[in-house]
Order: C-alpha cells, then structure tokens, then sequence
DNA sequence: TATTATAGTTTATAATATAAACTACTTTAT
DNA sequence: ATAAAGTAGTTTATATTATAAACTATAATA
C-alpha cells in the first residue's frame, strides 16, 4: 500500500475542502454564512459550490427568505465519504 | 483565529507534497527514487522539483554518478518549516 | 427616483498541473 | 563501427483549475 494515494482533486482545493468541512459539522448551512466563514468572493464559492454539487458531494437547495433569494447547502452521504476517503489519504502525506 | 488559514499554495499539490513529505523521512533522496515513490513523470516531477527549490524548500544538489547525470533531494530548515505550517494549517480544515 | 445593498451567476483571465516531445549522453546489440 | 535502446533528466505545449471582475436581478434606503 503507498503512502501516496491519490487525493481526490475535488477536494483537493482549499475553498472547497473548507466549504466541505464546514458543511461537516452542521446540518445545513446558507451561501452567505459559507462565504463569511471561508472568506470567498461570491464569485468563486458559486463556482465551487457548483462543483460539489455536480459531483454529488453536496445538495444545494434554493427557495427564498422572504423576498430574496436563499441558497442552502448540505453534505451529502457521498461528500461525507469522499471527505473521510481524502482525509485519510492525506494522512498517507502528512506521517 | 479562523479555522481555514490559507494553505501555502506551494505544498497545496499533490505531487509537491509527496515530494516534501518523503524528503522530511530521508537524509537525501535521488530523482529516480523519487520518482518512483511517487509514481511521477520525470517531466512532472523535474518542474515540480524545480519549483520547491526556487522556493527554497529543498537544495537540489546535481552531480554524477560514473557517467550519468544525478539530481539528489534534501528538504532544507525552511522546507521542513513550511511543511509544518502546512500541516497545522491542515488540520483546521480535516477536524 | 436615483443610490446602495443583497444574493447570487457568468465570463474572462491568470495560475497550475501534467504529459508529450525533446536533449544529451550511455549501454548494448549487430 | 554504428544503429537501437536505455537512462536521466529538461523544455514546452496544452488542458485544467482557481479566482476575480463584470454582470443580472431584485430590494431597501435616502
């Protein structure tokens, strides 16, 4: 078995792996609150919000609050999966 | 204190970080043994090289081996700390 | 009724990763 | 002796990615 397992390029990404490990420790979490917290531009954590979402990692969910638009995210069991996969292929990298 | 510090984009690579990962466990290392490990390209990994001796994470040291060229490895006391940065900055992310 | 703010998306560009092609030389086979 | 294959890489071209800038649409405020 290598030390070097491949790290899922989903992942492997600093606002993404942030927007996961967020969205790992709560149950569901608006676009605004991951911006403030991982300090993305919009533009950026819409990108890669998508990204999850495509790649089945995350369930985004859109409604509005009152009248403005609502963005919500959540894990999904296949995120939850890929997060514990990657994690413990980089532990292969890091000792 | 945010628990997503920004991840030195120069370790944030696969192959880099293998590349540091396996010269913190090693006095020295060749190219080819590197490569091996690693299961780079040798093009991959010579621009990969390249960039974490700029950066003055590793000392590249080129010589020869009878007649054949040899490029040895080692992680220098800056290499050594910016992994360790790179580490602990990981782990606000991985839990 | 402009102006600013909110909540995003789309698009353009810069940076990165990677493999393919190449250089230079050596060893082996004919 | 010379052609073919192997070694040890480097350079370059391309595909992918990350990111910010520009944009859309609507709402709240002055």
């Amino acid at each position: 078995m290598s030390d070097f397992k491949p790290l899922d390029p989903l992942l492997h990404s600093q606002l993404r792996l942030a927007v996961i490990s967020l969205l790992m420790s709560v149950e569901a979490a608006e676009f605004t609150y991951i911006k403030e917290k991982t300090e993305a531009t919009a533009g950026n954590l819409s990108v890669q919000i998508d990204k999850l979402s495509t790649a089945g990692y995350i369930k985004v969910t859109k409604s509005f609050r009152g009248k403005k638009p609502l963005t919500t995210c959540q894990i999904t069991k296949e995120g939850i999966q890929a997060f514990e996969n990657y994690v413990n292929a980089l532990k292969g990298y890091i000792k």
